[in-house]
DNA sequence: TATGAATGAGATTTCATTCAT
DNA sequence: AATGAATGAAATCTCATTCAT
C-alpha cells in the first residue's frame, strides 16, 4: 500500500509514510533520552502507532537509530543542497558568495533536527563507526567541499591570504558556526549563550573569519608582530 | 581514628579513596556507553570493586553520574587553575599573555577526562539541568572570566579593535579551540580531523583569532602603541 | 471491542481475567511467605504467567498486595452477603435468626481465603493503614452492623439481658467465632485446636453466647425495666 | 566475660547482656517489618551495636528470630508465672480464683512484647513449626493447664454447669481475652476497638464467661428456648 | 569482643522483541 | 498491516553475611 510514486521513496528497502512518522518520533525520543534510554514504547506512542508496528519497518532499535540518523541527515542535506544551488548564481567576490553559503549553512545548523542528530553523533557515535563515516562522508565532506572550494578560490585569486590552507580555514569557519549554532539552540539550558541579534550572528562570525583571511597589508610588514611568537 | 563509640555515626561519609576509583571507572564507562547504556556491573568491574560497593558511596546510578561530572570538572579545573596562576607573571602584550593562557587551556581541553565530560554534557544534559548550571558556572564562566578579561584589556588598550565586545570575542576564540580539540581527540573516529602539527594547532588558531582582532589599520602601524598599556 | 484507532488509549485497563489469576496466586504466596518474603517469581509461576506480566496489571509488589487484600475481601464479602440475604426470611426469635447468621458467618471465617487475608492483616497491616481502614470499614462494620442490629433487637425485646450494650456483645460473639475459626483452620500447626464436631462448633459457641445473654433471674421481673425502653 | 552467675543464664549457649539488647531490638523490628522485611542493619542500629556484632551471638537471622520468640515468651511467662503464684493463695469460689488469674493473664496479653510475638506467630509461623510447637507447649498448655484445671474444679464442684468440657470452656474464655486484648492494643489502627473502661474489660469478659458457665436454673425450665435450636 | 566496609547472591523491575489475533 | 498482551533476559538495587582490623 505504499505508493512507489512518492518522491523520496528510494534508499534501502525503506518504508515510506508510516516509517517517516516513526523516524520523526524516534529522533525526538532519542534526543531526549539518548539511544539506550529511549523506550520503544515512547517512540511508538509519539508516532501514534503500536509498538509492534515499528518492527514492521525496522528490524531492531539499533537499526532504527541508524536509519534515524541517516535519513534525517539526508533529508536535511537535500534541503540544504536545494537552498544552496537555488541561490548559486553568485556574487562578485568570494566573500559575497561565502555570505550566501553561510546564511544557508547556518539555517541548516540551527534546525532542531540537525541539533538532535549532532548531539547523538557526539554522544553515541562510539559504537557506530559506520555512522561516523556516514556523517563525515555525507555532511562534513559535502559542506566542506562546497565551502572549502570557495575558500580555495579566494586564496588562489589573492582575495584571501595565502599562508593558510583552504581546509584549515574551512574548519575554522565551521567550528565557529557549529559551536555558536549549538549555543544558540541551547540558550535556555546553558544560560551563557551568545546575545544580540540572532539573525546577525552568522554574519558577524563570517566577518570575523574574513578579517582573519585578509591578506597582510601589502605595504609594510605589519604581520611581523605575529612571527615574534616564534622566537 | 573514627570513634566507634558513637553508634549513630554518620551513615554516609564523604567520598575519599574508594569513591575516586569508582568515579574514574564510571567516567570511562559512561563515556563509552552513555548514561543509560552504562552497566553498573561494568563500572564496578573496572573499578575493581563489587557491585554493591558502589552503593556504599552513591545512592544510585544517576547520582553517581552527577558526581562523576562534578568531580571530574572540579579536579580538572583545579589543575587548570594551578597551571594558569603558575605562569601568570604576564607577558608584554595582551597577545603574549593570551598565548600563555591558550596553551594551558588547550592542554585542558584535550584531556581525556574533559573530552569525556564534554561529550556527556552535550549528549545527556537535558535531564540534568542542575549539571548544566554547574558546568556553565564552574567551567565556562571561570575560563571566560579569565580570558574575557584579558581580551577586554586588549580592547581597552587599543591592542584589539574596539568594535567587538570582549565576550563575543571570547566565545569566538572558545568555539575554535573547543571544536578543534574535539576533532583532534576524535581523529580516529571522524577521519576528518585537523592535520599538521598537533602541538602547533592551538597557536595557529590563536593567531587566526588575533588577526581577526587587529584594529583596522587606518593610517600607519598604530598597533605599535601596544607597549603603552604596560605603563 | 476496543477501538484501536485511539492512539493514546487508556494505558492500564481495569483488571479482568488475568489479574484474577495473579491475585489468587499472590494470595497463596503471600500467605505462605508474608509480604516481604514472597517472591514475584513464585507468584508468576503459580499464576502460570511470566514475571513481567504481573507488571502489566499491578505497578509494584506492594500495590499487588493491597489489591489482593481488597479484592479477596470484596469477593468473599459478596458471597457472604448473598448467603445471608438468601436466607433472610427470618426466624421466630432473635436467637433463631442469629443461628442462621452465625452459620453463614462461620462459613465465611473458615474459608481459606479469609484465613489468609486475616493472617496478613494481623501480620502486615502496620505499614498499610489504609488497608486497615478498608478492613474495618468493609468487613467488621458490615458484619457488625448485621449482627449487632440483631442483638440490639434482642435486647430491646427483652429476649437478651439489657445490661450489656449490643456492640460489646457482638464483639464477644465475634471474638469467639474468629478465634475458634482460626484455631480450627490451623489445627495441624497448633495441635491444640478445638476437638469434637467441627460442624457443630459455631453453634456450640453461639449457645454459650446466648446463655451469657440470657436475662437475669427468671423469677422476678428485674429485666422488665429493659423492656420499657422497647415500648 | 559473661558472668555465669547471672540469674537467667541458662538455656542454650545463649548470650546475656548484649544479646538481650539485640533481642529487644529485634523484636521491635520484626514486629514492624515482619521476618523477611526486617533488616539486620536496623536491628543493629536500634540495639546500638554494629551489624557484625549480632553474628557473635546468633548464627543467622532465622535463628535470631527463633531466639527472639523463644526468649520473649520465656521471659514473659516467667513474669506471668510469678504474678500468678504470688497471688495464688486463692479466694473462696472458683469464680473468685478465676478473677485473679484473668487479671494476671490479661496483664500478660496486653504486654507490648506478647502482642508482638503473637503477631509474629500468626503471621510467620508456617515456616517454623518448631516454634509453633514451642508456643503451644510453653504458652497455651501452660496457661490452659492452670485455668483449665480451675474450670474443671468448678465443674466438678457444681459451681459450673457440667455439660461443657473444661478445655472447651477454657478455649472460649481464652478466645475472648485474646481477641479483646489485641483489639485494645490495636485500637489506633483498627478504630473499632472496645470502648469503655480498659481496666474493667477483662472482668467484663470474665463475667460474661461466668454467666455462660452457670448451671441451668434448677427450678423452672427458662432455658428451654435454647434447647429448641437443637431440634 | 567489636566494627563496618566489602561482597555477591538474589530480589524487584524494565523493556526490546515476539506473535496470536 | 497493525495491534498490544505476553515474554524473559538483563538491569538496578538490597541486604545477609564475612572478615580484616
Amino acid at each position: 500500500m505504499i505508493s512507489p510514486t512518492s518522491p523520496d521513496f528510494a534508499r534501502r528497502r525503506a518504508p515510506e509514510e508510516r516509517p517517516q512518522q516513526i523516524i520523526d518520533a524516534a529522533l525526538a525520543v532519542f534526543d531526549e533520552r539518548g539511544l539506550a534510554g529511549a523506550r520503544l514504547e515512547d517512540i511508538a506512542q509519539r508516532a501514534g502507532v503500536a509498538k509492534g508496528t515499528i518492527y514492521l519497518y525496522f528490524p531492531d532499535k539499533e537499526e532504527l537509530f541508524r536509519e534515524v540518523v541517516r535519513r534525517t541527515l539526508v533529508d536535511r542535506l537535500e534541503a540544504l543542497g536545494q537552498e544552496i544551488t537555488a541561490g548559486a548564481e553568485a556574487g562578485a567576490s568570494v566573500a559575497e558568495q561565502l555570505r550566501l553559503y553561510v546564511e544557508r549553512w547556518w539555517a541548516f545548523l540551527v534546525t532542531t533536527e540537525y541539533q538532535a542528530v549532532y548531539r547523538l553523533i557526539i554522544g553515541e557515535l562510539h559504537r557506530f563507526p559506520e555512522l561516523a563515516d556516514f556523517y563525515t562522508r555525507e555532511v562534513k565532506s559535502r559542506v566542506h567541499g562546497l565551502v572549502g572550494a570557495m575558500i580555495a578560490r579566494g586564496i588562489a585569486s589573492g582575495e584571501f591570504r595565502g599562508d593558510i590552507d583552504a581546509s584549515s580555514a574551512m574548519r575554522i569557519l565551521g567550528s565557529m558556526l557549529m559551536s555558536h549554532a549549538m549555543w544558540t539552540c541551547r540558550a535556555r539550558l546553558l544560560d551563557d549563550a551568545p546575545t544580540g541579534d540572532q539573525q546577525q550572528l552568522p554574519f558577524t562570525l563570517l566577518d570575523f573569519f574574513l578579517r582573519g583571511m585578509r591578506p597582510d597589508a601589502p605595504a609594510s610588514g605589519a604581520a611581523s608582530d605575529d612571527s615574534s611568537n616564534a622566537s
